[in-house]
DNA sequence: TCGCATTGTGAGGTACTCTCATCATGTGGC
DNA sequence: GCCACATGATGAGAGTACCTCACAATGCGA
């Protein structure tokens, strides 16, 4: 029946989901990194040194949460506060050495996960794949209507296909 | 180039992820559900009562947790706790009656988002994504080896496709 | 200059997870 | 039959990630 293979379909995704979820999890567990504050050192990657409000907005997160995440990774060396120069009131998170270091390991991880999943993948395959995929997010996107500023923010589209760019947990 | 093809394809199939692990939480959310509660509903649902050490080993957390779990889902309603026939230092983890009602509203929203999703797919595309997907699990699992239980365990996979055999949070 | 808006943070709360310790109970060996 | 060890659940304590509300310092427009 028709039914039955979408739920199967459905079924398969989610469980990519979530072994996906898990080896990231897992792989930055190593590093010393949870996933938020692993998705906030990737849009200070992107978009450079940034008052927290703004990472509040990039990450679809309360100011206040990003004060305790930017605490963590302050406290554990992989960011730093320093001065705004023009607003007194706010702070510029900024990346350390150690911070872009992490961040290039993380994109050199994620590469490599690309390559492990889809290596062998014929082109032709590939593609059907990704297109189908594109439809999912689209539809997706009109069921989770209210998006709010989750978007991509000011992720700067530097780089492209920012790996981070997305929120996991 | 290849690499960003499949790059891409990794990009997508997060942000599917990402989508899909919000839409969800949203909708259990109006039910004042979480999805660990959920999910301990879900298996409790495919496996009928269990003691709560079952139900650790199939959602794959800590007895701990899942007492905690039963907790809050005892106090709002969804299950009761009864004793066990034979070992008197276990517990049965029963589904009341607003329990089996959610699960089976559950299950028709599920069944209808694989519908909304997959429903005007072309029959060989949906294949094709549905082998796809499969090929991706299995590469996953081999990148996430030491699962422990967490495979499905007593899941029972009485009905077919357990829509919530799956962890997202 | 006065008042409103904005930035970050303190205080307090919820949820989910863990480990370690504890208590009651089950069970196998002698 | 009894004792040691294993097992089921939970108390205590801790870490992470969120939230809202309140507030002080600062920016800024009228």
């Amino acid at each position: 029946m028709n039914t039955d293979a979408r739920q199967q379909a459905l079924d398969l995704l989610l469980e990519c989901t979530v072994l996906l979820e898990q080896d990231m999890r897992e792989d930055l567990a190593q590093r010393g990194l949870s996933q938020s504050r692993t998705h906030l050192l990737w849009a200070l990657a992107g978009a450079g040194p940034s008052p927290q409000r703004v990472l509040a907005q990039a990450l679809g997160i309360s100011a206040r949460s990003v004060t305790a995440l930017v605490d963590a990774l302050e406290a554990t060396g992989f960011v730093s506060r320093q001065a705004h120069p023009r607003d007194r009131r706010a702070v510029l998170v900024t990346l350390t050495a150690r911070g872009e270091a992490v961040v290039a390991d993380l994109r050199t991880g994620y590469e490599r996960l690309a390559e492990q999943l889809f290596g062998d993948l014929p082109a032709p395959r590939l593609e059907l794949f990704t297109t189908t995929l594109a439809e999912l997010g689209a539809r997706l996107r009109t069921l989770v209507p209210p998006a709010g500023g989750s978007g991509r923010a000011e992720d700067g589209d530097s780089s492209p296909g920012t790996p981070g760019g997305v929120r996991l947990a």
